[in-house]
DNA sequence: ATGTTGGCCCGATGCCGACAA
DNA sequence: TTGTCGGCATCGGGCCAACAT
C-alpha cells in the first residue's frame, strides 16, 4: 500500500529522472551501499544531521530515538543536473516495536531481485591522468575497457577506428572517436573527448566510468575526486574527513557554479526527523560520495555489530576508498574507548561509539570515532570464488565490503590480480603506505560470450578474505572454499555458465 | 530606531555586497525609479505578486489593503552573481493612518542627498552591434565615450594605445586594449573584449555601460536586452509585456544556467505581504529590468494621480523603453474604461485601473491596463535648462520621467540633439513609428574641466517638454524658462560652473 | 600496457584597413 | 562617426608517433 503510494505518486509531481541503478552504483563508487528495497534498516537521525551540508539547529529539534527501525519503501537513483553527482532518495517507513525485531526474509530475496547480484552489465572505471585531463589531449583507453565495454572494433581497417556514442546520467549522448593506433598499438579516444572534459569540468584525478547497460547501450558516468585530507598523500578517507568537507571549489579555482558535495539542507533533515518521530513515512536524500557514514544501514548488519562486546584494546580493520577512488584500502586500528559521541543530544546512541587509534595515524587524522558496524574484527586466509558478476565490475563483494581488483593479465602464465590491501599482521614491519599484495588466480576461464552477449568468465582466487567464513558464505557473490579444495561451489546462475562452458585450467 | 535595525543588522548576517548606486542606475536603465531613502511610498502587494516569477497561490494569502503606505527604511543596490543583473532590496516600514497623509518634507531633501541629482559621474551606454558581439571582433567605442569616460589617451604615440581596466558590478577587474586607429581614425577595444563578451554571454542587442565613478575608477555594467514582443520591430515595452516574459533562454539557445529575469519567489512575496499586513517592517526585492510596473511608488506621485478624475476618453501618453534600451519612447493612447483589475482579490485597488487603447495598438498588444501614476496628461512647448548632471548621463530628468538624448555635434554650426519622441498632436498624420524630431540647442558651452576633472557643460534647449510647468519647476534638474527668455535660472551647483566659466555664445 | 612529450597541421581567433552608410 | 567586410597573421586545439616506465 505504502509502496504503491510511493511508486505512483512520486513520479507524477516530481520530474526527476531515475537513472540506471547499475550506472548509479558505478558512479557512486565501491563504498556506497544502498539497502535493498523492502529490507529492514535502521535510520540514524544523528547520521542524517551529519550528512547535511550546514549545521542543523537543535533548537526545536524533535525528540527521537537515536536509531529508528524502518522498511525501505522506495529507492530513486538520481543525479545532479549540474555536476552529474549521483545521489539517492530513499523512502522509509518506520516499523512498530514488534516488526523491527523480526529478521526480514525478503532481505536476500530483495538483494537478488534488485539485480545487484544478477548478470551485471560490464563497467570500467578509470582515474584520469594528467594527460587524459590535459586540454587538447585524448583519452588513453585501457585495453580491458576497450575490449570488454566498448563496441567491438573492426581491426581489419587501417587504422581501426569507430565512433562511440555514450549516454551520461541525464541521458545526453556524447560522441567520441575511438581509434586503435600508435606503436605499440593502444586504444584512444580523440575527437569529442576534449569537449567532454571541458563540459564536465573534469580534472586529473576525477574518474570516468564506462558501462554497458543491460540493453546494450554504452553509458558514461563521472566520479569526482574527493578533496584529499590536507596533504595526505595516498588515502582520502572514503568515510569521513571530519571538518575538511566542502567541495574543492577553493582548491582548484573553480567558479561558483560547482556545488558542494552534499546538498542536503538542514530543513529537510528536520522534516524527515519529525516524520520519523511521528512514525510516518518519510524520505531521505543520500549523497554516496559525501564523506560521512551512511545513515541508513541494513538492520541485520547493525544488530550483528551490536551483539559484539566492544572493549578498549580490541583490534580491528576498516575500509576506506583510496584517494583516486579506484580501490579500497583497509586500515588497522585499536579501539581506545567506547563512549557515546554526543550524550546531550543523543544519549545511548551507538553512532560513532568507538573511539579509535590507527596504526597509521597520519593518514586518518580526522577519523577519531567510527560506527561499530563498519569495522571488522579479524582475518584469516581462505579461498573463494569470484562470480562472473564480480568480474564484470572488477569488484568483489564480500558481504558488506566491496573489493576492487585490476583486470587479469591473460597473456602471462600465472595471471594475477591486484587486490586491495590485505590485513597485515600488526606485529610485522608493514610499510606505512600499505603496499599492495598480489593474490594468485588458480582457476581461470577466459571471457566468453554469454547468452546475452555478456562475457561471463569465472575465476577461483586464492587470496586473503577479510571476513569470517560464515560472513562470506552469507554473501551472495562469494563461496568459501576449504583450503586446498579444487572444484568450487558455485551459485546457480554462475553454475550455468560454468557448466556449459567448462573451466579452462591453466598452469 | 527601525532604521538602525536595518542598517546595523542586515549587513552583519547577509554577505551581499552593495554596489555603487550610480553604476546600479546606469545598469537599471532609464525607466527604473528607486524612491529616496526615508521618503514616503505606497507599497502595492498586487504589483509585488505580479513581479514574482511564478504564480502566487492565493489560498491562505493574508488580508491586506491594495496599497500600503510605507517609509523607505533601507535601500541595497545589488547584482546577480551569475548574470550581473542588477536588483534592489528595499526595506519598508508601514506607516500608521496619521502618518501616511502627511506629505514628507524629506522627499526633496532625500532626493538631493541621495546624490541622484548631484555632480554625477560620467557614464555612457552603448547597445552592442552585431560586429561588437561577433566572436573574434572588437568593440567600436563611440568617440564621446572614449573621450569623456575612458582615461585620456596619449595621441602622440603611433598608434595611440593604452590598457584599460574596468570593474564590473562584483568588483572584478576586466582588462581591455584600447586603441585609436583605422582610416578614418576610431576608438576600438580589441584584446580582452572577446573574452569579456564570452564570459558575460553578451549578445548583439545587449547594452554595455561604462561609468567613471566618483573615485575615478572605470566601471563596466551590463544591460541585457529584453525579450522583444514577438516580432515587434521597434519597441519593446519597458513596462509590461504581459505573458511574454521568461527570459530569452529558449530563443537564443542558452544553456540552463541563464536565469529568469526576475528571481522573486512567491514565498517571499507572501512573507512580505504578511509582515506588511501586520504593520511590521519588511523587505522587498525589486528587479528594475523585469517587465512589470514598479510596486513601490513615491506617495506624492500616487496621490497626485489619484486626484485626477480618470474618465473614458481621456487622452494620455506613457513612456516605454525602446527595444535596444537606449532611449525612451512615448506612446499615446485613450482611456477606454476605468475599472478595478481584479475585483475578487483586490477590490477598490487603483492598480492597473486604466484600460487603454493605444494609437499604435500593434506595438503594445500586451499592454491593456496601466497604472494612473504612469501616464501623463498633456504637453506644451517650453524652454528649459539642462544641468551638467543631465548631460553627463545623456539623460534629462523631468520629474518622474527620464529623457534620453544623444551627444551633441560640437562641430556643426547649429548643434542638435535627438530626443525621445515628443507628444504628437493626435489629429496630425503622425507616422506609426513615432519618428524622432530634433530640438535645437540655443545656448551651448563646450565641455570643460570642472574642479574634479569632470566635464560640466551647460545647455539651454528649446524643445518639447512633456510636463506641466509646475511639474517641471518642481524637478531638481530642470528650470522652466518663459518662452524667449535668454538667460536661464540655474541651480546652485550648476550656477557655480556657469558663473566661473561664462557661457560661450554660438551662432 | 599506457603515461608523457614534442612535432606538426589546420582551423579558429582576432587584428587590421577598406569601404560605405 | 562607426558598422561591416574580407584579408591575413598568429595562436592554440588536437592528432600523431616516439619514447619511457
Amino acid at each position: 500500500m505504502i509502496d504503491i503510494m510511493h511508486s505512483l505518486e512520486k513520479p507524477m509531481n516530481q520530474l526527476e529522472n531515475n537513472l540506471d541503478p547499475q550506472l548509479w552504483h558505478a558512479c557512486a563508487g565501491g563504498m556506497a551501499q544502498i539497502p535493498p528495497l523492502n529490507s529492514n534498516v535502521y535510520y540514524f537521525p544523528q547520521g542524517h544531521v551529519e550528512h547535511a551540508a550546514k549545521n542543523v539547529d537543535f533548537r526545536g529539534f524533535p525528540r527521537i530515538s537515536s536509531l529508528v527501525p524502518c522498511r525501505v519503501a522506495s529507492i530513486r537513483y538520481l543525479a545532479d543536473a549540474g555536476t552529474d553527482e549521483v545521489y539517492a532518495k530513499i523512502g522509509l517507513v518506520p516499523l512498530r516495536g514488534g516488526e523491527c525485531e523480526v529478521d526480514d526474509g525478503v532481505e536476500l530475496l530483495g538483494f537478488d531481485r534488485n539485480g545487484e547480484d544478477k548478470e551485471k552489465p560490464n563497467s570500467f572505471a578509470k582515474t584520469l591522468t594528467q594527460s587524459d585531463a590535459n586540454n587538447g589531449g585524448g583519452f588513453s583507453v585501457p585495453r580491458y575497457c576497450a575490449e570488454t565495454i566498448f563496441p567491438r572494433l573492426d581491426y581489419t581497417a587501417e587504422p581501426p577506428v569507430q565512433t562511440i556514442l555514450a549516454k551520461d546520467v541525464h541521458g545526453a549522448v556524447w560522441k567520441f572517436r575511438h581509434i586503435y593506433r600508435g606503436t605499440p598499438r593502444r586504444h584512444l579516444l580523440t575527437t569529442g573527448w576534449s569537449n567532454f572534459v571541458n563540459q564536465k569540468k573534469l580534472l586529473a584525478g576525477d574518474s570516468i566510468v564506462f558501462l554497458r547497460s543491460e540493453n546494450g547501450e554504452l553509458c558514461v558516468g563521472i566520479r569526482r575526486a574527493k578533496l584529499g585530507i590536507g596533504g595526505g598523500p595516498e588515502v582520502s578517507s572514503g568515510w569521513n574527513v571530519g571538518a575538511a568537507s566542502g567541495g574543492r571549489s577553493g582548491l582548484y579555482g573553480f567558479s561558483s557554479d560547482v556545488k558542494e558535495k552534499c546538498n542536503v539542507k538542514a530543513e529537510f533533515v528536520i522534516e524527515a526527523v519529525s516524520l520519523a518521530a511521528g512514525g510516518r513515512p518519510f524520505e531521505v536524500v543520500y549523497y554516496p560520495r559525501a564523506s560521512t557514514p551512511e545513515f541508513v544501514v541494513k538492520a541485520s548488519v547493525v544488530r550483528a555489530a551490536m551483539r559484539v562486546q566492544w572493549c578498549p584494546g580490541i583490534r580491528f580493520k576498516m575500509a576506506f576508498e583510496t584517494e583516486d577512488s579506484s580501490r579500497i584500502s583497509w586500515f588497522m586500528g585499536t579501539i581506545s574507548s567506547v563512549q557515546v559521541d554526543d550524550p546531550i543530544h543523543w544519549p545511548n546512541s551507538p553512532w560513532r561509539i568507538l573511539q579509535v587509534a590507527w596504526d597509521e595515524p597520519d593518514l586518518l587524522q580526522n577519523v577519531k570515532r567510527v560506527n561499530p558496524w563498519l569495522v571488522e574484527l579479524g582475518a584469516r586466509h581462505a579461498q573463494f570464488v569470484l562470480s562472473s558478476s564480480d568480474l564484470h565490475l572488477n569488484k568483489l563483494q564480500l558481504g558488506l565490503r566491496p573489493f576492487d581488483f585490476k583486470p587479469l593479465d591473460y597473456g602471462s602464465d600465472l595471471p594475477k590480480f591486484i587486490t586491495g590491501d590485505p590485513l597485515e599482521n600488526p606485529n610485522s614491519n608493514a610499510s606505512p603506505h600499505c603496499p599492495k599484495t598480489e593474490s594468485s588466480v588458480q582457476h581461470l576461464k577466459k571471457p566468453n560470450e554469454g547468452k546475452n552477449g555478456v562475457n561471463t568468465p569465472t575465476f577461483v582466487l586464492f587470496g586473503q578474505p577479510i571476513l569470517t567464513e560464515q560472513q562470506i558464505s552469507q554473501s551472495c557473490s562469494v563461496n568459501v572454499m576449504p583450503e586446498g579444495t579444487a572444484s568450487p561451489r558455485l551459485r546457480d546462475e554462475s553454475k550455468e555458465a560454468y557448466d556449459s562452458n567448462g573451466c579452462e585450467q591453466r598452469q
